[in-house]
RNA sequence: AGAGGGAUGGCUGAGCGGUUUAAAGCGGCGGUCUUGAAAACCGUUGACUGUAACAGGUCCGGGGGUUCGAAUCCCUCUCCCUCUGCCA
């Protein structure tokens, strides 16, 4: 979430950030929530003089009673339970108001980069970048099959039996098919530990202050699986886990920049899409994904940001997919991010670009929720910034592979992998 | 899962109702001394909130209670350790 304070000093920049973000009447919003900070801050004090009157009086009774003066000090007790009264009163009351604020920021999403475009949903996205296989987009000869069907051709992957076991969006991968996600998994990681990244293996369950310290939680709580006799929450991208390992830490400056890379299952209950784009692979329940965080400081985290694009544009080429980058509008880019880009592959036969990375930058949205911090130069404390992205979600970049390499004699794997693989194709 | 013991500042660890505005040691930082370093000695050493700056307020695992006053007493939750049991 926002800093109270940055939303006070710094009023019109936020309302035009959020404009940008098609945030309805945020002048109405910053309004109210300033309104309601001055009643906040007058009640603290009004309640901290009469603690400080408290502590005072508690201070002359112990005294007293040492020196042996019961009788005044009974007498002064009177005037505690006034003060009493009159504090529990202003605690309530600013406990009330606490919570109403932080309510109201729960609600204020991020504020855009000044280069994020502006616009109100996906059509109005950015092409950054197109990589050069996909200056011409590929046309596959003959009659090309979509991934779901080529799947059962070459019995890789089973969705019938993942029904069977679990249900819709659990699919079971088999043979050479299990074998390149594992193989695609491998390279993945090896990329990003050339790449200084540190491996990191966390758990796929967390619990409720994780999800909020990464914001999936109050709003997105619906998104993710929830164990209830634990209290526990299936992660939905290993970024929850990884980046909330830093939660209440305050980062030695020789530690910065931290680079983690992990990979984890990830889960999404996705209620409610039907149809062809979200057939097959394209979306699912359960799918594995190698994420990148990085934590830096404020100075850095847009090089930072650069240079975790140009990764994984790298993956892609070696990969030999071709693939677009978009810069998120600012009616399309995520509740959490100030700046976003999403990597599409095209995957030839079903002839569309699908979205396998998402690299943000956070800025300090997330760390004022981690109390993620650093000392500066001046010995200040100050919020890091956070950023991550996939590097990649598995599916889709299977789902482009099949498709894109499919031939008479069956799938054709680009050279990088066959290493990995120990097939160099699926018949 | 049962029984018992714990949770205090970066770390170790005292405190068990009123100069604790948390002792002491270690570590860190600054200084004296030294050609330099070590040793020794001296000083310093958290977070949050608040203010123009002070002041003030909050924080001894979390939450609640008793009291004029709680790190200290009571209730409750969480986590850790030891023993027993179970187990990949």
């Amino acid at each position: 979430m926002l800093q109270l304070s940055f939303i006070r000093e710094n009023k019109e920049l936020t309302i035009k950030g959020l404009h940008k973000k098609r945030v309805k009447n945020p002048e109405q919003i910053i309004d109210d929530l300033l309104a309601l900070d001055n009643k906040r801050r007058e009640t603290q004090t009004e309640r901290d003089g009469v603690l400080a009157r408290s502590n005072s009086i508690s201070k002359e009774i112990g005294g007293l009673m040492k020196a042996g003066k019961k009788e005044e000090a009974e007498a002064m007790k009177a005037e505690t339970s006034l003060l009493k009264a009159k504090e529990k009163e202003l605690t309530e009351l600013l406990n009330d108001y606490e919570a109403k604020l932080t309510q109201m920021l729960y609600q204020i999403p991020n504020l855009p980069h000044e280069t994020v475009p502006e616009g109100a949903g996906a059509e109005d996205n950015e092409v950054v970048f197109l990589s050069q296989n996909a200056q011409n987009l590929p046309v596959l000869e003959g009659n090309p099959l979509p991934h779901w069907d080529l799947i059962k051709k070459y019995d890789i992957i089973d969705f019938d039996l993942g029904v069977k076991i679990s249900g819709a969006g659990f699919p079971v991968y088999k043979g050479k098919g299990a074998r390149l996600q594992r193989a695609l998994v491998n390279f993945f990681l090896d990329e990003a530990i050339k790449a200084g990244y540190t491996e990191i293996q966390p758990p796929i369950v967390v619990n409720e202050d994780s999800g909020y310290g990464t914001g999936q939680l109050p709003d997105k709580e619906g998104q993710m699986y929830f164990i209830n006799a634990d209290g526990l929450y299936l992660i939905p991208t290993a970024e929850v886990p990884i980046t909330n390992l830093y939660r209440d830490v305050i980062v030695k400056d020789e530690d910065l920049p931290i680079k983690n890379v992990g990979f984890t299952p990830c889960f999404r209950r996705e209620a409610g899409s039907w149809g062809a784009h979200v057939r097959g692979l394209n979306r699912l329940h359960q799918f594995d994904k190698v994420e990148i965080v990085q934590i830096t400081k404020p100075e850095d985290s847009y090089k930072t940001h650069q240079a975790m694009c140009d990764y994984v544009a790298g993956i892609l080429d070696k990969l030999e997919l071709p693939y677009r980058i978009l810069r998120l509008c600012g009616g399309d880019i995520s509740f959490n991010a100030a700046l976003c880009h999403d990597f599409e592959v095209y995957s030839a036969a079903q002839q569309r670009w699908l979205e396998v990375s998402s690299v943000s930058n956070f800025e300090t949205f997330q760390a004022n929720r981690l109390k993620l911090r650093y000392k500066d130069e001046n010995g200040k404390t100050q919020l890091l910034h956070t950023l991550n992205g996939s590097a990649l979600a598995l599916p889709r970049i299977l789902a482009a592979l099949l498709e894109n390499n499919q031939t008479n004699e069956g799938i054709k794997l680009p050279k990088i992998i066959h290493a990995y693989t120990g097939f160099d194709i699926i018949n």
